[in-house]
DNA sequence: CCTTACGTGTACTATGTAGTATACAGTACA
DNA sequence: TGTACTGTATACTACATAGTACACGTAAGG
């Protein structure tokens, strides 16, 4: 049921496979919350965590931070600053592209990245 | 101090000088909540309200919906939805396009609506 | 064997969010 | 001149968020 759970969990477990660190225990004290805490999240016993908590997760068990949040039904605060800053502008072009297929976000993106603006 | 609600107050009483629908008691009333409310709301007394609330009043006020979330430090829902789909690819795009002038954002807007997909 | 580490159950909590309900004093207009 | 409307002060609340603290039984390694 709790997507965000089952994805930590199955991660942290595969990392575990090779290196004993990765135990829900260790994760959690590096990470920063209780044991009790991270394995009430790890089986959807309750919600997600906070935007930091997942963020210092994601960078623990190596996935895209993004990513992450995502599952947790999230979009980071940095990119929320980024459209707060010209609210109407990426109003526009993120509604104009929600129904885009990937290569054409795809190709926007190195266009953007390759600009000569 | 509240950028929000001195924006809000500033334009409902200039709706205001022109319509005496535009008093805080009706105004209040068609957006759904108690006068005293809107009251806070205007001077900065409580935070801004809910996106739902927030997304009523700009329709009430006839601003624009994004606009007046980012006011309130808030990105719609709606938006938050688009990215939250494919979270790698946009969040790309979107710091890329955190630095680029008001201009070229616009030329993609343009892109992306005129565009040959 | 035994003790160290493991995951989990239970109970509790602080802070934030998003308001309501009611009463009050000042204003306007008819 | 009074009544109907205006904005505001005060007190309170329900629910969500994001966890902590501690105890417990289990398993694995040396």
């Amino acid at each position: 049921m709790s997507e965000f759970g089952e994805f930590v969990r199955e991660k942290r477990e595969d990392l575990r496979r090779e290196d004993r660190a990765f135990s829900l225990r260790k994760v959690a004290e590096r990470v920063g919350v209780q044991p009790s805490y991270l394995s009430k999240v790890e089986r959807g016993e309750v919600a997600p965590p906070s935007e930091g908590t997942i963020l210092r997760l994601a960078d623990e068990l190596g996935v895209d931070g993004d990513a992450l949040l995502a599952l947790a039904g999230k979009v980071s605060t940095e990119l929320k600053e980024v459209i707060r800053k010209r609210p109407h502008l990426f109003g526009e072009l993120i509604r104009g592209m929600r129904d885009l297929p990937d290569h054409a976000v795809l190709r926007l993106v190195r266009e953007v990245r390759d600009g000569d603006w």
